[in-house]
DNA sequence: TTATCATTTAACCTTACGTTAACAAAAATG
DNA sequence: CATTTTTGTTAACGTAAGGTTAAATGATAA
């Protein structure tokens, strides 16, 4: 079995530090994909599946935090870098609540680049073990597909989800007849754990359980204190 | 049920800069042990379990990376991060080499420190999932699952079992037919043992007669000054 | 910009939990 | 046997968590 080498999305416009960053990071035995700006960098990421994304913050037309939003969007897990000009606190700050994994300042260590990096993907592969990316799900008469975001009851017309509705039935789903602790769904889908974010997931709970109601086989039980549990009665 | 605060091992030799990030963190609702040095660090260390250790590199007697070390040896867990001076490059990669979550340099932005933190301990939470502990129990005709907290009869309706009401019964099982000391469930339950704690006890011993009522060969004893028995007779 | 949709925050209500108090019963003490 | 200590049991209370709906905010697209 040989050993596939990790693929980085590099977006950065600046045509000189970008080029040398990206020969210096193929040198080191990366793939990179060099994007010159974020529609770019958008593009190129839908078409391919990367273990990280190290993204320039400033950049023209479509910011570092901007794409960011949207690869987050479409992927949950992917962890992303930004590089900052400097350590500009609004920035960090921006960065870490879009779901950064870290970030970086220019100019930086070249070996400090490379540990980071090396210690991010592998921070992913640990999590990531026994994730095994499922997207689609029969809970009892419904059929979920977390791919498209719909949701669908017998043979009828399919729900659309909004993206949190989505990833919480999934991570519901990724539990079914199981306790799915709350904290584990605020952390992983929200990035937050606080009273608000709290509330707003029982906001959701409420939303699917509206949604599930069509089969009275299926329930989502509070287990007080815990979190929540996707049953599905015989 | 109260939130349990997350627990801070702080290992700083400059007072002044010691005290005002303790006082800081714990304005912050952690909860800050403050060592002064490696080997007082070392010693907390040992007495306590730690959601994340700060570690100043710079210290007389014991500097902070063998101290990482020691902790590594110990616990290859708990989520430490490094306190620089300065970001100096020898520093940040050794600190990577032993095993380091991140490095923040000093003086930082106390939102961005506090930001890291959180982002830290979450990663840590979500990885630890199941640690192995035994959690289904056959008790006469009953079955109880501990982690989804409920309890069953035969092939009946399973009732719900409150946190208190969960842990007790589960303390018991682990004793079955022997004596499980008041003392034990107090410290471990409670974590407190005097005399309100020990009659709220009595109320969930009532609270689990009453539960296991249906199955006459089940039966909780007292040993009068010692403890309860659950006994399960043939 | 307006219109639309997703998400958060607020409000209000219900349920769940745990502690405490009160009193009764049992066991130990001397 | 009288008295003290421990346990059994029920009920009341205060607090926290969850259920639900609606309004406010934020983000996106027309």
């Amino acid at each position: 079995m040989e050993e596939q080498n990790k693929k980085i999305l590099l977006v950065e416009d600046d045509p000189n530090f970008g080029t040398v960053l990206r020969d210096y990071l193929m040198m080191n035995d990366y793939d990179v994909v060099h994007a010159k700006n974020g529609m770019e960098g958008f593009e190129k990421f839908k078409k391919d599946d990367y273990d990280l994304c190290i993204l320039d913050v400033m950049m023209p037309y479509k910011d570092g935090f901007t794409l960011a939003k949207e690869i987050r969007e479409k992927n949950t897990d992917v962890p992303i870098v930004f590089l900052t000009a400097k350590a500009m606190k609004e920035d960090v700050l921006k960065g870490y609540k879009v779901g950064a994994d870290d970030y970086l300042n220019k100019p930086f260590d070249s070996e400090v680049l490379l540990m980071k990096i090396k210690a991010i993907i592998q921070r992913k592969a640990t999590e990531t073990i026994a994730d095994s990316k499922q997207f689609e799900f029969e809970i009892g008469r419904f059929h979920l597909n977390s791919k498209l975001r719909f949701l669908r009851f017998d043979g009828g017309e399919p729900v659309k989800l909004s993206p949190k509705e989505n990833e919480l039935l999934r991570m519901l789903a990724l539990h079914e007849n199981d306790l799915m602790p709350r904290e584990l769904a605020l952390t992983k889908i929200w990035r937050d754990d606080n009273y608000f974010t709290s509330r707003s997931m029982d906001v959701y709970i409420a939303k699917l359980r509206k949604y599930l109601k069509p089969d009275e086989k299926v329930e989502i039980l509070n287990i007080h204190g815990e979190g929540f549990r996707l049953v599905v009665n015989s």
